[in-house]
DNA sequence: TGAAAGTGAGTGAACACTCACTTACGCTTG
DNA sequence: CAAGCGTAAGTGAGTGTTCACTCACTTTCA
């Protein structure tokens, strides 16, 4: 589970920060701190040692928080792809139509990307260590992305194709350019090219 | 430099096999050992203990023809990126328009993902570990489709906009699928949609 | 016959994790 | 409210293991 954020914080933005422990706290640090060096090295390229010496504390703390470091990988990772998933779900159940959905699934994983780089990057450099099992009943931002499409097709906004092929080309259009500003290949925010990545994701999602 | 596979086996179709020494000499085990269980387990997930005993030799054999572990993940990853920059570059040539060079590109992807999913994994999921640094010179198939695209530009071929931008998102509209592919996500192959994603990348190529 | 390829026990370093211990602190009770 | 106390948080030296890499040696073969 994710450290409950929204208890009285009034945050309701949909933002893609606070996935985290309240800040300050060791858990955060330790989160943070975690999070910055698994990004740069990956998982297996981080010592514990290198983490608690990030965060400030004893490498014994860390086992105070988590049973082990892949354990704290995880749960960074469940973190920030169950927020997205939320974020997602949020954005799917306000679009006024099947195209007003996609270009603010589109606006919200850009916004994700600019609001927190470095959570997103290791979600990016990630999914395939964590992301890949999408066993029935997990949050999968994909998942539900595909369903609804299948829900489009199935009510003629959209023309029929594999859902789950669809979700994953539109998905494409905003991910690698995504991966593309963070290697600094691009200058400027991924929501300055919103709306254009949410024209292809259309024209995408319609052809494929 | 990868090793030499096109001096006497006439292998001139655009494969992306074969990027490895000669089948069945120690070297060539070791590479394709270690490719088979980076892709499974990153690079700093497997020990040089274990390449060994994938490849049936000993520990010392691998330091004959690597430097080091490290060298050997570089090696592999060059060796790929190259191909593929050989095999975009070649198709590109052929092309007799912006809009034919766009569907060859992407149906050397997916057919390069068909050929050898393997390869084509660890160059996905090591991209942000050997493949970002893009310094001139360096042959980079992304840059060379973004240098293309800028020259449709130029000649009218393609709407304006940033190439480099361009050339991420029609890309994408492919690489995203092949990892979905490679996740089990949908049956059949990257080539039987080849086409599709040949229409949905033009469409974004134009669109972004 | 000489050089390259291959062996496998050996080496020091780095690793994730533990544990006996100290510190901090909220809660009960007189 | 002060004293006492139990629990959780934090420490950091210690532990056994695993690691990448080496080297003296043997084998292969042109």
């Amino acid at each position: 589970m994710v450290a409950k954020a929204s208890n009285s914080d009034a945050q309701d933005t949909a933002d893609v920060r606070g996935v985290t422990a309240p800040d300050g706290s060791v858990k955060a640090r330790l989160e943070r701190g975690a999070l910055n060096l698994f990004r740069e090295h990956g998982v297996d390229g981080v010592s514990t040692r290198a983490i608690a010496e990030a965060a400030g504390v004893s490498e014994g703390a860390i086992y105070k928080h988590f049973k082990s470091k892949e354990v704290l990988a995880q749960h960074l990772f469940e973190a920030i792809h169950e927020k997205l998933y939320a974020l997602v779900e949020e954005q799917l159940d306000a679009a006024e139509s099947f195209d007003d959905g996609v270009l603010r699934v589109v606006k919200t994983y850009c916004k994700a990307a600019d609001d927190d780089p470095t959570l997103f990057e290791y979600h990016l450099t990630h999914m395939f260590r964590f992301g890949v099992r999408h066993y029935p009943g997990r949050p999968d931002p994909t998942t539900l992305i595909a369903s609804r499409i299948q829900d489009a097709i199935d009510n003629g906004a959209c023309p029929p194709g594999n859902p789950e092929i669809k979700a994953a080309a539109a998905l494409g259009v905003v991910l690698q350019p995504a991966a593309h500003r963070m290697a600094g290949r691009f200058e400027g925010t991924m929501t300055d090219h919103a709306d254009q990545f949410a024209r292809a994701s259309l024209a995408t999602v319609k052809e494929t």
